[in-house]
DNA sequence: ATTATAGGCTAATTACGATTAGCTGTCAAG
DNA sequence: CTTGACAGCTAATCGTAATTAGCCTATAAT
């Protein structure tokens, strides 16, 4: 890896524990074993560093989102697969969904960054928002309203469904981000709520 | 309100804008009228400032708290309520305490306060977390107990249960934190969750 | 009336963090 | 070889933010 993105990497991971603000370029620097001024061979300013972090990372999500279709596009796709699938196994396919978000070091660093900076300026306010809650509940919500249509899931509004059913995952990975070892505890909730969002939502079977 | 109570409002009102370190003293000294220097005579550091704000807010949180019964202490009394409650009237009530808790300016820069700051100490995070998850969730998982003991709500686990009701309001409340303007979708998208929860694990009076 | 105190101010002081200047060694291209 | 770009370093520089020193005024208690 070059020192760009050494540099990178290591403003990102101290960006996500402390802030911006809290973060000193002296800190990046030896972060990666060089001296502040040298950072200047890479980058005009601390600013800039931010700034490629940012870039960097929204490509990584985009890349990311369309592997593992998060975006609305192939939700069709994955409705054929979804609508094959039983309770056990929709709680493994979730569990590893919620585990990679979770331990993902990009995904982790990204989240938490945006997270603490949030407020900073509208444009990390509208990444966040988009990230955390628009994308993922327009995909489940495609999803779902094909289910819907399948005769999978029982008739009802395809949105607050996903609403219903990605809250409760998302709020987890949140509580995981701030107490690790609270990681098992949520594990069993997650499990929990999808057996039940099944139990209330999917259509019996009428073979 | 004396000076002391007017620095603790400006500078929570700042910090829960920029966060703790984008704030100068300055600042807040001129959000009260004052020179910097002067806050020296009422606090030792802005770091005192900062722990008195924090000091302040788990007070009122904990009055507010009681007085709305969200610590578990009075699911009791609540639950012999809601067990007579109409699904419009359950909507209302929802409503009515998701525009509390977005509005009410204390309970919005503190929130706002701690979701920058969750990261900066251990304290702020098991804070955050106690407030905004575990308090809340006992609460409504004691409530859910006593409510599916009556037989008003189908058999299931009354955790699990609180975790689909809450987590989706909580989640929309952060949604219009970052984006006010998305407050009549969000209540929109509150009464469809309410609604469905309902349908779904509501059980039909035999009367 | 006198005085102590509270709370404000201006002008330092101190510390520190971002950035710039300018030097140096390495190494690949000519 | 030798030259120029690259990437590192040390030593400024520059700006600014927290805090302190020391002065002043009003007012409330003696």
């Amino acid at each position: 890896m070059n020192t760009r993105q050494r540099i990178i990497k290591a403003a990102l991971t101290l960006f996500a524990e402390k802030g911006y603000s809290d973060v000193y370029v002296s800190d990046i620097a030896s972060a990666v074993g060089i001296k502040a001024p040298s950072l200047y061979k890479h980058f005009k300013s601390k600013q800039e560093i931010f700034e490629s972090i940012l870039e960097e990372l929204k490509n990584s999500y985009t890349e990311q989102a369309a592997m593992l279709s998060i975006n609305g596009s192939s939700a069709d796709a994955d409705a054929a697969v979804y609508s094959e699938i039983n309770e056990e196994t929709l709680i493994k396919t979730g569990t590893g969904l919620f585990l990679y978000f979770l331990h993902d070091e990009n995904m982790k660093l990204f989240r938490k960054m945006l997270t603490i900076e949030q407020y900073h300026n509208p444009e990390l306010a509208q990444l966040y928002t988009k990230q955390y809650y628009d994308d993922p509940i327009s995909y489940q919500s495609e999803l779902f309203r094909l289910l819907i249509a399948q005769g999978k899931f029982k008739e009802c509004d395809p949105d607050t469904l996903a609403v219903q059913f990605f809250t409760p995952i998302y709020t987890l990975i949140t509580v995981c981000d701030r107490h690790p070892e609270r990681e098992n505890e949520s594990l069993a909730i997650l499990a929990n709520h999808i057996r039940q969002f099944n139990k209330a939502y999917l259509r019996e079977e009428e073979s």
